[in-house]
DNA sequence: TTCTATATTGAATGTTCACTCAAAAATGGA
DNA sequence: TCCATTTTTGAGTGAACATTCAATATAGAA
């Protein structure tokens, strides 16, 4: 055997997700991946073989907490579609606590990379796709106890709901009004109601 | 008097949109717009002082012809009501349409441009305003003539459309398939419904 | 302790970037 | 035609970029 890592791999993790989140991929140069993780070039390279590598692993992070949020919504909820709603209300808190107006990375990284930059932008869609199947599901139970109408189809719904939370997150870029955000969060939630 | 330009300013500005539209603002390097635009950097520099500067006039150009395109959906239809409905029902045509996957410049833009660059920013934001102004007076309008309920605050209601065309134009970056499109816009257009 | 394998270091690499500028070309008035 | 004024030209600028690598340090096995 020989010598170990140094660095521990999820504080340097955290630190280049934050500058990308802030900056974006693009506009985020290796000397400020440097200073954020106090990593070297080489040990970065060593590590995760480049830039784009660093990026995807600081991304398939950001995507695991995100499922992880909503799964946590999901379970400490009295019902599905409690659970819901729970994540929805901490989304809207979180775009209007969001000084930096950073949004989410997910999305930013979405509309950021061209089509043609392909494995990136597969793996956004991937982990944008595991939270609308979370979704989904909560959705469909609630569908069979009879908490949601079945007025919607299920699939829809889901689909909806991760439109609604896209076109939130750009709203929150252009305004932190609580009122706004938390009045348009609303528009959604009354497709939930019964006589709707 | 002296030497006119020999270019074509609305070609050119064309040219370097489609550029900017289709790789970012980051991602477009001069000899990408050089090559594009068939000027010589002294040239660009000369017209527009810089690649921000250009990019500015582009976005422009943008934001001007989506205004265009929403009043002339207003303008043709015989309400206010079914001039927003055709608007929506043309941006799901484009959606799925665009086959370079480009999505919307201001929305891509606003998430591009961290909140700090202020100057591209705020240009997204008065362009986004426009659009959602208009859309503001036709509800108005379509409120006071009884075509639309009064359930709903217009203001809100303009908002939540724009929120709604935002994530839209994210969903068509994930997947082109019309019929789930055009599902998530007929959710929306339920709102508009007597007994909604 | 010594050896071996791997991690760290950080200066150096070649490339690409946005941008400049002196020279040449072109326009319209005199 | 000639001149004054402006545009076009495109090679050239220094800075910043992602990445590499030879030298050095260090951990564990023997």
């Amino acid at each position: 055997m020989a010598r170990k890592c140094k660095f521990d791999r999820d504080k340097v993790l955290e630190s280049a997700m934050g500058v990308f989140w802030e900056e974006g991929y693009c506009k985020t140069s290796m000397s400020k991946l440097v200073d954020a993780t106090h990593l070297n070039p080489g040990s970065i390279y060593a590590a995760f073989k480049s830039k784009e590598g660093l990026f995807s692993s600081s991304l398939d992070r950001y995507g695991r907490r995100s499922l992880e949020q909503l799964q946590q919504c999901l379970d400490q909820a009295a019902t599905p579609l409690q659970g819901i709603k729970a994540f929805l209300r901490q989304l809207v808190d979180e775009i209007v606590d969001d000084r930096k107006r950073c949004g989410c990375l997910l999305v930013n990284t979405a509309l950021e990379m061209s089509p043609h930059s392909t494995p990136i932008r597969q793996q956004v869609n991937k982990q944008l796709e595991a939270i609308e199947s979370l979704m989904l599901d909560a959705l469909r139970s609630a569908q069979k106890s009879g908490e949601l109408s079945r007025r919607h189809e299920p699939t829809v719904l889901a689909k909806y709901i991760m439109v609604n939370i896209w076109g939130l997150r750009v709203l929150g870029q252009t305004t932190k009004d609580k009122i706004i955000i938390q009045a348009c969060l609303d528009m959604l939630l009354s497709l939930f109601s019964e006589d709707c």
